[in-house]
DNA sequence: TATGAATGAGAGTTCATTCAT
DNA sequence: CATGAATGAACTCTCATTCAT
């Protein structure tokens, strides 16, 4: 066999192209399954997204379900290193809470179709891909984990009130989520990260115009 | 001939069975699309569900699609009712709001099934079905701006501050979803009703524990 | 059991109501198989176009076969009838041939539907119905006999030359049907009976100009 | 690699090859279609016959309609340049008359199947497929035109007497058609050409027996 | 007798998946 | 490795037919 230059490590390259085309295929999916329910999304169109023939895929994914979970295990491992990532330079608890706001904010802005694909949820495999369907369901409840142990955090320095913690992790996302909705089906130009400030003063202060406590 | 009492009319006892055998269909979709996703959805499992033939299904609604979007249409406008019904009742802005807010936690919670499929909403239908989907976006919307102005009156009383009405009502709208979507997937017990408190505090006087303004 | 005056005989009047019941299921049928072809044409658009329910063909009919034949046997019989009535009064053998031509024009003028029906004529039926097609077809061939023996007597009186009769009735019958076909093709107004003449001239002398013989 | 001869252009093989299998469903919906009218012929059983798997036949064909449609109009299509080229040789007009008739009579002999399906038309097809439709009635009315023209020419040349020139060509084509129905109906063996004369006689000088003219 | 709601077999069609090339 | 033709299971939908009323 004869090496060129650049394959000094010939099955590292390989190995890498492997990679490479995997991903040229994640990608495509995950854009065919943001426009098209996963029933609506072919093998075919996603093949041909990805310059691919059909039968190619298979060589890369045990099947159309395995790709799917795939896609959404990439994305919201991802996803959670972003917010992770972004937190951890925080000083102070309810800075890294805003932090973990905008990070999640922007990540929706830079992966519109992923989070499309995400707030379509299928209930739930049917068949024995339950492995990587609990994969997805640990990451969720890392991403959970996170903001709770972060407002526990503020708690304890009584940045915020004694609340249930859970609770008020499901309500912050819960403002997130809806507000990113909505800028997406208006297909709204203004990047979704300007909206940090809101959530974070309604968050923190309430709607409420009275002045609380006395 | 005999006529029994309720047979008086027997015309209408016609229609009116046949509403019946309609309402006894469009519960089973419900329940069957609430656990499959549309196109996991067989016309045969929804039909057994009901006990009757597939082809039955046929003779109270166009096709499968219109099926789906019946259970959606009649839902949505259900809630919808039901929730306009309960804050018209109220005598103050303020109260309004946590009316609206314990209506849409009960309709969950009686109606998960709806739910779920609510929660799992298609992009969109590719057919001439356009017409019963515009209906649907219609009732959010209304929804929406039931929320909004509740908000804007409360403004307009200085109840609440002057924050973006549409935001706040998404905010709002938001924690709610997101609660009842988590205490769906614990399968919890516990009324959903019971976190009305937990939002309306959350929303009107946010988590931050230092006193705001001053 | 009571008997009104003109139910002097109600067992007659009764088979008479079923017959003219009967017949009204055959003249519905017969439009619509005209228009659209046996498996487009369903049970429910016949019963319809006979003020009937669906099933009520079925008291009448043994199933969409019986029917479909009972159409055709019943007008083929009767185009028979109306032919060989005409044949009857003709004094001479080309008398009667022109007679029959013009007969068949007639019947196919006041019955285009059921001509639309005889030539979109479906290969045979694969069930056991062959009794009744039998039938049909033997109404055929009585119509082809006629032709034939008219001819041969016509050549008998040396009124027509010597070729094969078969032949001859069926050239003749071709004329008459593809004249029929494109009249009816152009939904033309005028009376198919006027192309008795020009058919009788074309089969009689044919068009070569010159003269024949010698 | 070895290229044998014929896999010197492998996407000129490739496209004769799909062609290949084309052809052999038209062949074998052909036949299916001749002894079981539209409805009848199952893809199934069109698929069995051309042994393929009935999902395959949708490679090839958008659906059943457009099946159908192709064999028509591949079939009228040849038989009309089969006729036309055989016209062409002829150096006179009644010389052509009779090699159109020939014409017809052998591409009905070497098409029988092809002949049922057309005796059989349907009413008409009900949805947009109405290029296609038109493409074969387009092919009919050449077919009339064309008999139109070798009649009109050869009245010109006082060949023909001054008859309506689309009444005669109706005529000639009745006859021909009526006798191949007839003998297909007898499984006749003998090669329709041989009516060739019979019918040029009758056309040319009809069946009287009596000198025209004087 | 007439009805028409219900049936269910059977059709057309799609598409994930396989495998010879 | 990549291909894409072929497969065939599964689905939606139609409609002739039955039968309780």
């Amino acid at each position: 066999m004869i090496h060129s230059p650049e394959s000094s490590h010939p099955l590292q390259r390989r190995e890498r192209e492997r990679e490479q085309r995997r991903a040229d295929i994640l990608a495509a999916a995950e854009s065919v399954f943001a426009a098209h329910d996963f029933h609506e999304a072919s093998i075919e169109s996603i093949a041909d997204a990805a310059g691919f023939a059909a039968g190619t895929i298979y060589l890369y994914f045990e099947d159309k379900d395995a790709l799917y979970v795939a896609v959404l295990v990439e994305k919201i491992t991802r996803m959670l290193g972003f917010v992770e990532g972004r937190v951890r330079h925080a000083k102070e608890p309810l800075a890294a809470l805003r932090e973990a706001v905008a990070a999640q904010f922007e990540f929706h802005d830079q992966h519109r179709a992923f989070f499309e694909i995400l707030s379509r949820q299928r209930p739930g495999m049917s068949n024995g891909k339950g492995r990587e369907w609990k994969r997805i369901r640990s990451c969720y409840e890392r991403h959970t984990e996170l903001l709770c142990s972060l407002i526990e955090a503020a708690q304890q320095r009584r940045s915020l009130r004694k609340m249930d913690s859970r609770h008020l992790a499901f309500g912050l996302l819960g403002m997130i989520l809806q507000l990113t909705r909505e800028a997406l089906r208006q297909h709204a130009e203004e990047p979704l990260a300007n909206q940090t400030e809101f959530v974070m003063d309604l968050f923190l202060h309430g709607a409420g115009h009275e002045r609380r406590a006395a």
